[in-house]
DNA sequence: CTACTTAGTGTAAAACTTACACTTAAACAT
DNA sequence: ATGTTTAAGTGTAAGTTTTACACTAAGTAG
C-alpha cells in the first residue's frame, strides 16, 4: 500500500513524558529501541499518528502500547519539530506529560519495545533524538504549575499523608519546605478530605490519611 | 511531481495569532480566503509547512506572504490537530501568537489572500476551520501572560506613555487598573527607561516617553 | 485668566507570606 | 513499664506585598 500527495508531507508523531515519584526522587518512565534509529538508546514512548486519531488519543495509545499504562491524565507540552531530529523523514511531534503515582503504575515491556524503565530525572541516560530536550521542557512546566495548580495530586495515590504529598512538592522544586505553611497553603486550596483514616507507618505518630476531592481535575490556584 | 509513502501522512500547517491594539481596544488580523475550503471567510493568516522548513520560519513566511507583515517576536501557542477540522485532508495545526505595536504594522493584502484586515477580538467574523478557538485560547495566554511578564511591551511603539501602556493592560484584561499602584508595579519590574521626551497631546500636561530596557526579550517577572 | 483634561506622585490599612518550637502518639529497646 | 526515638500535628508574630485612595502639575481651549 502507499499513499500519495502532490507535496511532500511530514511525519507527525506524539511523545510523553510520564513522570513518577519513587524513593523521594523524580523519575521518568522511558523505553529502549528496538530499531533503528537509535536502536538500543533509551526514548519517550510515542509514535506516529494515525490518520484518523486525535493527537491525545494517539499518545494515550502509544503509552499503552510501549509501557502497559493506560487511562492518565495528559497535558500538551509542546511541538518539536527541527529539520533534520529525525534522521529518516522530517517528523514533527506532538509532545504531552502526565504524572502518576507510580506505585500504582503497573509497567510492561510490550511488542516494540524492548524494555521500560524508570530513570530519575537527574541521570538520565542519553536518549534518541531530542528527546532529552523534551524532558526538560516538561520538567519546568511540571515545576512552575506546582505553584499555581493542585497538579501535585497526580502524583498521588488514591489516600496519602500530607506528609508524602509534601515530599512531592521538595523533590520537584528541590528545596525543602516549611511543614506548617505547607498545610496553611494546601488548606486555602481547599482540595482535600480528611478520610478519617490514618497511616501506621513505623515508630511515632500515625499520620491521617486524605484523599483528593477532585481527582480528575487539575484545578488553578492563586 | 508526486510524493509517496508506505502511512498516511497528515498535512502540518501554522497559523498565527497576531493581536494589536487600535482605538483601545483588542485586535486580530485576519485575511479573507481566496479560494475553498471556506472561500470568502476570514481566517487567521498561516499555510503549509515546507518540508525542510523551521515550524516558526513557516508561521513567520506566512504571515509575510499573506499579511506583509514581518520581523514579529512568535512564540508556540497549542497545536490543534482533532480528525476533521479541515475538510480536505487530515491537517495538524501548530498555532503561533504574537503582539504588535499595531501602529507601525504596515499590513497590505498578498498574493493568496483577497484582503486582510484587523477585527476587534469582542467582534469577530464568522471564522474558518476552527480558527476561532484557536484565537480565544491565544487571547488566554496572552490575558495570563500580561500578569506574569513584560509581554505588554510588545504592543508598544519604540516610544510610549506610561498611560499608553497602561490602557494596553485595561483593553486585554477588560478591567480599570489604579494609575499609581500600576506605575508602582513597573517601577518593580525595572524594564523602563526614560527618554527624557514628552509627548505634547491634548489640553493637559504632556506625558513622558519612555523606551523598553530590553525591547527584544520578555522578562518573566513574579 | 478660567475651566478642563490628563500626568504625576505617597501613605496607611489590609492581606498574604514567612519564620519559628513545642506537644502528641506511636514503635522500639531495655 | 518506662524511657527514647521518630514523624505528626498545630498557632502566632514579624515582614512583605497588595490595595485603596486624593491632591497638585502642566498643558490646551474658550
Amino acid at each position: 500500500m502507499s499513499y500519495q500527495y502532490n507535496y511532500p508531507h511530514p511525519a507527525v508523531t506524539t511523545d510523553v513524558v510520564l513522570f513518577g515519584l519513587i524513593d523521594e526522587c523524580l523519575k521518568v518512565l522511558l523505553v529502549r529501541r528496538a530499531r533503528p534509529p537509535f536502536a538500543n538508546h533509551w526514548a519517550l514512548p510515542g509514535g506516529f499518528l494515525d490518520i484518523d486519531e486525535d493527537l491525545e488519543d494517539c499518545a494515550l495509545r502509544e503509552l499503552e502500547e510501549e509501557t502497559g499504562v493506560s487511562g492518565v491524565y495528559l497535558e500538551q507540552l509542546y511541538t518539536f519539530g527541527k529539520p533534520g531530529r529525525d534522521p529518516r523523514e522530517r517528523v514533527i511531534s506532538v509532545a504531552y506529560y502526565a504524572l502518576v503515582p507510580a506505585t500504582d503504575i503497573e509497567i510492561r515491556a510490550a511488542s516494540d519495545a524492548r524494555a521500560v524503565r524508570w530513570f530519575a530525572y537527574r541521570d538520565l541516560p542519553e536518549l534518541a533524538f531530542d528527546h532529552v530536550d523534551i524532558i526538560h521542557k516538561a520538567q519546568q512546566r511540571v515545576s512552575s504549575k506546582l505553584d499555581y495548580s493542585t497538579i501535585a495530586l497526580k502524583f498521588m495515590p488514591e489516600k496519602f499523608t500530607l506528609g508524602e504529598l509534601q515530599s512531592v512538592y521538595e523533590c520537584i522544586l528541590d528545596e525543602r519546605l516549611d511543614k506548617r505553611n505547607f498545610r496553611k497553603r494546601l488548606r486555602t486550596y481547599d482540595c482535600l478530605t480528611d478520610t478519617g483514616e490514618v497511616r501506621r507507618n513505623g515508630g511515632h505518630r500515625p499520620a491521617r490519611l486524605y484523599r483528593a476531592k477532585s481527582p480528575d481535575t487539575v484545578q488553578i490556584v492563586k
